[in-house]
DNA sequence: ATTGTATACATTGTATACAGTGGATACACT
DNA sequence: AGTGTATCCACTGTATACAATGTATACAAT
């Protein structure tokens, strides 16, 4: 079937130039692995609706993503089904897909799971981390501390303190539901994070379950964290409440 | 572009067959909507995986689910990333899927999850479920009953019981979370329920928590949820200590 | 014999072609 | 004018073709 004379081809003594710029054309991008094109698709799309360029209640078709994104429609497919399933589109069979839109009743029953997930995430934390693991959330609240007026930069830190205690809860499957959760949080609009004082009270709190975990103290871990999100919570609606009276 | 000429097809005095064909062919399946392929092909994976004839662990490619199906690889693709997203599937780039195995600290994770979520939901039934709710949870358990000899049919039943509680509790966020622990119990070997006193234990509790729901005491009802939750790990673990030693 | 290299093969990732769907629009009829 | 019907159109759902990838195997050189 396949020609099998032993000279097939010299190619040592015939290093193309066509194959040398096919190998350093390809650039390593700096993440590391080598990412589909629909993974690619699903962080774009993911990071446009983060930053409100795709707004919510939008409606996103598979041929305006493609030609958005210089790809085929099968990746983006793909991406967008991936996205249906995280609950951040809403797909309408036949008739592509409008971005998740949450109301206030939607908000107050992701933070009743929330205040359910956090809490125990926190106390297994308390129960579970390694010293070094505790090291690490100490470094990202130290560098909290030096970023409070630059929100921007605190809500990745913010994430990062949150994602470090689930990890440590040695829990997959709350790691992955309170995950769940998270994905839709952009659609509900602007972080509290945003604003100073919120800012440093939430920063204070994190400094609080810190060292609940520090003493091994489960269940003051998990008080404080269920104030955490309450406090969370209090500050999203105060703010409803503010905008729709000025508006 | 498109012919224009107004009389393009006069299909009023000319109804052909293969018109009428097309309509009669066209089943509805008793289910209601028309569902894609994708869908089929989803609901098919599952199913072998949950009754086994597709065992844990085992290397699934979608060539041989899209032949299996008779269907070509796009919509067993789609299927099968969402199943990968569910974790019932593992997905390794370019090499297929394999199902996903679960050990006993797996095991020991999930009911930690399904141990904070199911009395949650059992405390929020208590307080919003409407009578009309409460009444359709003692229909399921009047046949519950009825066939607690019968263990296979005592499955969708118990399940039933389940997703009626997560809906009264009028929390979406909270019900697609436990669902998403709940699709990968098959992945776990047999029910429970199989075993005649088991299912007999678990009837028992399930009266329980209807009681503590009808009476409105959410405390009760989260408290006896959750001596549910563990009694069932209890007999897993126990179940499985048994046969590791006739083994 | 062992190691390094090249080729073959199976399977996934991506693009494209085509059929089917549902809404919108234009038209006829009352 | 208003209502019902047929046609059009943009888009999705599905199939298929092709490129890219990773593993396994065969071969050559030492």
């Amino acid at each position: 079937m396949a020609p099998r004379s032993g000279s097939k081809r010299p190619s040592r003594s015939a290093p193309d130039a066509s194959a040398l710029s096919r190998i350093t054309s390809r650039r390593v991008p700096p993440g590391g692995e080598k990412r589909s094109l629909a993974e690619v698709a699903c962080d774009e799309i993911r990071k446009a609706i983060r930053e409100g360029r795709i707004p919510t209640g939008a409606h996103l078709t598979e041929i305006d993503a493609a030609a958005w994104l210089g790809m085929s429609r099968t990746p983006v497919r793909e991406a967008m089904r991936r996205l249906q399933s995280e609950g951040l589109l809403l797909n309408q069979p036949f008739r592509g897909a409008l971005v998740m839109r949450l109301d206030v009743e939607d908000m107050r029953q992701m933070f009743e799971v929330r205040e359910l997930l956090e809490p125990a995430a926190a106390a297994a934390c308390a129960l579970r981390a390694t010293e070094s693991e505790i090291d690490a959330l100490h470094e990202v609240l130290q560098r909290e501390a030096k970023v409070l007026r630059n929100p921007a930069a605190l809500i990745p830190l913010n994430r990062q303190f949150h994602d470090l205690i689930m990890e440590a809860a040695r829990n997959q499957f709350l790691t992955k539901s309170i995950a769940a959760v998270y994905s839709l949080i952009p659609l509900l609009g602007d972080s509290n994070l945003l604003d100073e004082p919120h800012a440093r009270a939430a920063h204070a709190q994190h400094l609080k379950i810190l060292k609940a975990i520090r003493a091994r103290d489960a269940i003051l871990a998990e008080t404080v964290a269920r104030a955490h999100v309450r406090h969370s919570l209090e500050c999203r609606l105060a703010r409803i409440e503010g905008s729709r009276q000025t508006s």
